[in-house]
DNA sequence: ACCTGAACACCGTTCAAGT
DNA sequence: ACCTGAACACCGTTCAAGT
């Protein structure tokens, strides 16, 4: 039916993977595609509406490996692995994210399943949200930290050469630490053994002094 | 001396302030300036130059305010606070944070800061390049998220209107806190609590089980 | 040394026209 | 119903030319 939006947003996807979202235009899609720019709008609507139907379809990737028959940990942990890689498979998708709301159902989807986790868990229903918000931000910057560079040394001999050691001395302090080279899979996985402290610390506290209900009900 | 370049870098950061980032183009920029656009090249050198530099002089405003004789915990949470302050102003900032990596020195002065502080609390300095990268990715993600609309309902009658509510139990659950409108204020303010916490709690843990010392030495 | 004007190879999008 | 071609108002950047 639709087949043609799905080659369209195919091509776009593989664009943006290959080359980056900036190399993404209405005439290098429909080249793509193999027809005139001007055809893409009626399957489309608009550029802007393009990308946001390429976060739909990622998103919606994300969602057939929810199960909810498994323990909160499980469930968070899994859901951060997912979209880690995404966020890997796809170097664009975590600024994407950064750039404009996920319009698409897909994404509300998602959110509803860590809320699912963290009531499983025993947070607040008041501190839900708040936590979903933590942990997405999170996730999301990590991977668009990673795709942008902005964890890694601008320099390759270390970002210590840039500047008279003098004026970073906790640099020079850490600097055997910074000489080596990062495994980012490990560092994410011990940020979520963190976080998921945080979270369990928040159940924690709301066993000790129960009685959260809204105040308006 | 540079004073034409300075000229050039408040016009830009101006127009970025006022018509968000995507207006900000060479010949807006040079109209604004009162010259011709390619009068910019010689002083600045290219637009990614020119963007870098924009970074750069607010990185530049974040370092004054660092001082060394107060706690730990009062030095991370001004520097959180002047680096959201400095998100709400330029909500551009966040964005360009994520799109490139920091280049300028003022870049490194900062991240500086933080790792003493974070030695200053005990954490094991093992432990301390990536609790600064979960630091910072939580703060510049805060300000990136509140930018782009990615917190706040996509919808003004809320998000839960889009899909039937049977396939978001979560949402349904949590529907009166859902409605509220949201303090950012004070979600950030919690949400650097919670951080602290972590902090503290990888210092003890260091307390516990000492000898840390890298390998490599 | 600093700026200008014309030009080149790109953008997203509109609109009338074709089949 | 779907696609095309020409056109419009933009981009960043190069280059020869002006003062």
């Amino acid at each position: 039916m639709t087949e043609r939006r799905d080659a369209i947003l195919d091509a776009a996807i593989k664009l943006a993977d290959e080359q980056g979202l900036e190399a993404v235009s209405m005439r290098s899609v429909a080249e793509r595609v193999g027809v005139t720019p001007m055809a893409l709008y009626p399957h489309v609507g608009s550029k802007t509406a393009l990308l946001d139907a390429m976060m739909g379809r990622l998103l919606g990737e994300l969602l057939p490996t929810l199960n909810a028959h498994v323990s909160w940990q499980d469930q968070l942990r899994d859901l951060a692995h997912e979209g880690r890689s995404l966020s890997k498979r796809h170097p664009w998708f975590a600024r994407l994210q950064f750039d404009r709301p996920a319009v698409e159902p897909g994404a509300v989807r998602v959110v509803d399943a860590v809320y699912q986790a963290l009531l499983k868990a025993g947070v607040p229903e008041a501190d839900v949200p708040r936590l979903e918000r933590l942990l997405s931000t999170f996730i999301v910057g990590y991977g668009a930290s990673e795709a942008s560079g902005r964890f890694g040394p601008v320099d390759p001999r270390g970002r210590r050469g840039q500047l008279p050691e003098g004026d970073l001395p906790a640099h020079h302090q850490l600097a055997s630490w910074l000489d080596r080279e990062v495994d980012w899979d490990a560092e994410f996985e011990a940020d979520l053994q963190d976080l998921q402290r945080l979270i369990v610390a928040a159940a924690h506290e709301a066993a000790g002094q129960p009685g959260s209900a809204p105040a308006g009900s």
